[in-house]
Parts: C-alpha cells; sequence; structure tokens
DNA sequence: TAACAAAGTGTTATAATATAACATTTATTA
DNA sequence: TAATAAATGTTATATTATAACACTTTGTTA
C-alpha cells in the first residue's frame, strides 16, 4: 500500500492552489496568487508543479500551458490520461472511462513502438457554451 | 472535389522545410533557417504556420511546441489527430488508424459536451531506441 | 549522534515561445 | 476600377520555461 505522499511547504501552496480552482491554472497566474506567500520566482512554481505532476497530483493540459488537479483517484500516476476541453470558456474535465482508456493503452503502433503513456485532448463546446 | 490549396510565399517557404524535416521543427528554428529568404521576424513564421495548420497541412505536437506536416492523405482537416513520440530520440510518426480513430471520435461524454475535435499523443520509445 | 546524501529552497539571470499593433502591399471580386 | 480581403514587413512586448549557484532542511546510515 503507497502511503500518502507528503508534500514539501511549496508544493503544498501550488497544489492548494490548483486544487481550489475552477479551471485551469498558468504557472504565473500561480506566481502572482503565492506572491503573499513569499513564493518570489518561476522557478520555485515550475519546481512544485514538476514534481506534483510526477506524483499524479495534477496534470498539464498541453494545448494551454496551464495545470489541473487530478480529480480520478484512480489515475494510474498518469500513464493515461484524457481531458475535455471547451473551446468557448476554457472549462478543463478529466475524463476517467476505463473502456476509452484500456482500449487507447492496448493500441499497438505498427511501427514497433511500445507506448508507455498516453495523453488525450478533446476540443468542442461544453453544455453552458453550447 | 476540393481543389489543391495555392499557398502563399511565407506559408510554401514554411511548408517546404517542415516537409522536408526528419523530425518535428520549433518555430524559431524555422525562423533561423529562412533568414537568407527575407523572412525576419517570428510574426511571419507564426502566421504561416497557423495557416497551414487550419489547411490541415501541418499538425502542431503540442507536447513539444513543435510543428510536423501532415503524412496522411486522408487526414481530415485535423479534426482527429494522433502521434506517436519517442522520448529518447524525438521521433514523432503521425498514426492514421481509421479504427482508432472512429472509436475515439465516437467517444460520448458523459457530461453532455459534444466533441468536434481530438488531438492524442502517444509517449514511448521507439524501434531504436528500445 | 555525527556524517553524509538527497531533496527542497531562494535568487538572479536569461532563454525560448508567442502575440500585439500598425503600416503597407498584393490578390480577389464586385 | 474601386472596394474588400488576405498576406506581408516591422518593431515592440508578453508569456512560458530553464540555467546556474549558493544555501537549508530532511532523511539515512555508520
Ligand atoms: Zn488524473
Ligand atoms: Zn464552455
Ligand atoms: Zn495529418
Ligand atoms: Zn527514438
Amino acid at each position: 500500500m503507497s502511503q500518502a505522499q507528503i508534500l514539501s511547504k511549496n508544493q503544498q501552496i501550488v497544489l492548494d492552489i490548483i486544487e481550489k480552482a475552477k479551471g485551469p491554472l498558468k504557472a504565473y497566474s500561480i506566481l502572482f496568487n503565492v506572491q503573499k506567500k513569499g513564493i518570489n520566482a518561476p522557478q520555485q512554481i515550475y519546481r512544485a508543479l514538476d514534481k506534483l505532476i510526477e506524483m499524479g497530483k495534477i496534470h498539464k493540459i498541453e494545448s494551454k500551458n496551464a495545470f489541473v488537479a487530478c480529480r480520478s483517484s484512480n489515475c494510474e500516476i498518469s500513464k493515461a490520461t484524457a481531458f475535455s476541453i471547451c473551446e468557448s470558456c476554457e472549462m478543463v474535465d478529466e475524463i476517467s472511462d476505463v473502456k476509452l482508456s484500456k482500449y487507447i493503452s492496448s493500441f499497438n503502433h505498427k511501427k514497433g513502438m511500445k507506448f508507455k503513456r498516453f495523453n488525450l485532448e478533446f476540443f468542442g463546446l461544453c453544455k453552458k457554451c453550447k
């Protein structure tokens, strides 16, 4: 059984902000939000972000250069991530669909490449924006 | 029948370079490669890139901020893109697998979002790097 | 517990990626 | 040919991300 990760001070501060946010956050917007807490430099943010990603606590939305908290408890440390992204309101929602994930994970590339992980981003209009 | 797109001068220059490249190219590396051709500013590159993406001639590899030529003739203007990416040598290969693409396209999000397009990036080690 | 190693922090500087804004030119079409 | 749309050239600036170095805290192990 893997014990609950203990986070460092900066990691906890950054994670708290990302978890409280309604949508994806950009690194510099996180930075501006924590300057009162004594974090002054981008490095401090990026280092925390890197570790949090490694731990699977957050994910990077590549198409937006932004970060969201992981909402799926069974998200196997980010080996198989999928997101739906609203092109109008910027809302991002993590998709955890075992069938979809299994199907994609089992996809075999003709050219003999063995995949370790994948990231899938869907784009469209969310219910509200339709 | 859609007639062959006629490209503007800058669009053609940028496309040529991307098509000749063996791997994904970054915007500034394209820029450095075309300065002899009279293109001097990032804007000129990014504008061409934007149009080429719109036309489906190239794709952006989001996880790398880099661009590759579209190799799949039936790539329906980038509504459904998939790539395999080698984490060691940076090689990128466009996957055109109708079954995979159909399966993912038909995925229905529970929260009522209708998807217009998706982008899937696989990561691993290619044959050579394994 | 002293010594060492590993992980985290703080800081300054800079690199890399991308867009804003505006003037001008070229191509298209009415 | 006049009006419109698309593309270009240019300068400046915004945004995202990493390098490098000195120091501190935490964990491990002799
Ligand atoms: Zn997750
Ligand atoms: Zn929306
Ligand atoms: Zn394609
Ligand atoms: Zn490789």
